[in-house]
DNA sequence: CGGGTTTGACCGGCGC
DNA sequence: GCGCCGGTCAAACCCG
């Protein structure tokens, strides 16, 4: 104990007055307060571990220790402790009110964010609708148009004549536009499957294979061939945790029709990265800054979705691989991690208050605060376990999978991209932008 | 012979 | 600047 300069000894007070204290005199940060019975003899003192005291808080909070001693206005008036304590209990009411007053404040200050951040969010909503609809009815068009120029030409074009030379693709500005942002989007299915490939509809050509960094099975690359210059790739990998799994990842949008049993797919998978491009536009900090519909998919799907932030490009993952009996088991029993004792359904735009994202999880708190979604909930979960069971009992799971995926990414699901909310206590975006929404 | 696969080489982006 | 790595190319090869 420093017995040092800052010594201070409130020997009248009458409730604790046989109490000192001492003070170290190095004042930095942290000052040690230390007390003793004062009507001992010096030598008799022994320090009392009343714990630390930080003089330099800025809310400078009156010090109340178990003995009921006011360290502060005992040290700065030398005046009784009951006087100390009144005084003292005033000032501790006032800072009170103010505080509450600020958090009033700032209750209707988040209100009106929240309010016009879900106004902004449905008007975004909208016109990305717009959007995908004038999107379909292009692609439409272009389709026809490809089909009566292969029907006249046929295989005399060359490679390089429609526009997408090989090998320069993937220079296209990301910034440029929409379409050609189109090939930096993924769909990515996770399914159980012992075939090579899953049959979705598509004819592909491999174009190569690559061992990846961290996967003992090799990564094979594909690209269809059901016309000239369709940009659709895909890759297949099988899990490196679980090679029962198979990984295909889809990037494109194809520009020619498609059989019927391919159509689902490729629409699904191109709304899904129209979707996430859509919304990929990233601020000075490479968060996703715009009211973006993929962001409201997630707290439905959340426990069958996680937001990761470490690919390059977006991406939206499925994963099929749960049973189909476990997806709403799964959905009831996972740990809730986001503590929202919100009575009122938070609007989904909240999440953009998070700084960061990544395995956004709807928690059990959020489903009990929204009983009204119940309903649309179970459809959600039933039309995922659908198309799981499908998909499980047989590879060649086109519809299933794009029933499945069209559920999550387009809204189709009800009120996903209303009233709902997800965790943000586990949210990290980077630059990269990716999502992964996977269902489990 | 045509179409698909294999596989080593090449290229560009990115981190150090 | 260099090395690593993912993605792609293209010649060689295989197969029906």
């Amino acid at each position: 104990m420093d017995k040092g300069c800052g010594r201070l000894i409130a020997e009248n007070s009458d409730r604790v007055g046989f109490f000192g204290f001492d003070l170290s005199p190095r004042l930095n940060q942290q000052t040690k307060v230390i007390m003793f019975p004062v009507n001992l003899s010096p030598a008799d003192r022994k320090p009392m571990a009343l714990g630390e005291v930080d003089f330099f808080s800025d809310k400078k909070r009156p010090i109340v220790d178990h003995t009921g001693l006011q360290l502060d206005a005992a040290v700065k008036d030398g005046i009784s402790s009951d006087h100390v304590e009144d005084k003292l209990a005033k000032n501790e009411l006032s800072q009170l009110q103010v505080a509450i007053q600020r958090m009033n404040s700032d209750n209707q200050k988040l209100r009106g964010m929240v309010t016009e951040v879900n106004n902004n969010y449905n008007a975004l909503h909208l016109e990305f609708v717009e959007l995908m609809q004038q999107q379909e009815n292009s692609r439409s068009d272009r389709s026809e148009k490809e089909l009566l120029r292969t029907k006249r030409i046929g295989r005399e074009e060359s490679p390089e004549s429609d526009g997408l030379a090989p090998n320069k693709v993937p220079k296209l500005n990301p910034d440029q536009t929409p379409e050609a942002n189109m090939r930096k989007a993924r769909v990515s299915v996770r399914a159980r499957s012992e075939a090579p490939m899953i049959s979705d509809g598509c004819q592909w050509r491999k174009y190569g294979q690559k061992m990846a960094k961290g996967n003992p099975c090799p990564r094979g690359y594909y690209r269809c061939t059901m016309a000239v210059g369709c940009p659709v790739r895909k890759q297949v990998q099988r899990c490196a945790e679980d090679k029962t799994i198979l990984i295909t990842s889809y990037e494109g949008t194809h520009n020619h029709p498609l059989p019927q049993a391919a159509v689902a797919m490729a629409s699904t998978t191109s709304a899904a990265a129209n979707m996430l491009l859509c919304g990929s536009t990233t601020g000075t900090d490479g968060l996703l800054n715009t009211t973006f519909p993929a962001r409201t998919i997630l707290p439905y799907s959340s426990n069958m979705a996680t937001i990761s932030a470490s690919a390059p490009f977006p991406t939206v993952t499925l994963d099929l691989t749960q049973p189909p009996n476990s997806l709403q088991q799964f959905q009831r029993t996972s740990p809730a991690q986001f503590k929202v004792p919100s009575p009122v359904p938070i609007p989904p735009m909240a999440q953009v208050f998070g700084s960061k994202f990544s395995g956004l999880q709807m928690s059990q708190d959020i489903e009990s605060a929204l009983p009204s979604q119940t309903e649309h909930h179970k459809s959600f979960t039933d039309t995922l376990s659908a198309a799981t069971a499908a998909i499980t009992a047989d590879p060649n799971f086109t519809a299933a999978l794009a029933a499945a995926i069209t559920s999550v990414i387009s809204g189709a699901h009800p009120n996903i991209s209303d009233n709902t909310t997800n965790d943000n206590s586990n949210v990290n975006a980077s630059t990269s932008n990716k999502i992964t929404s996977s269902i489990q």
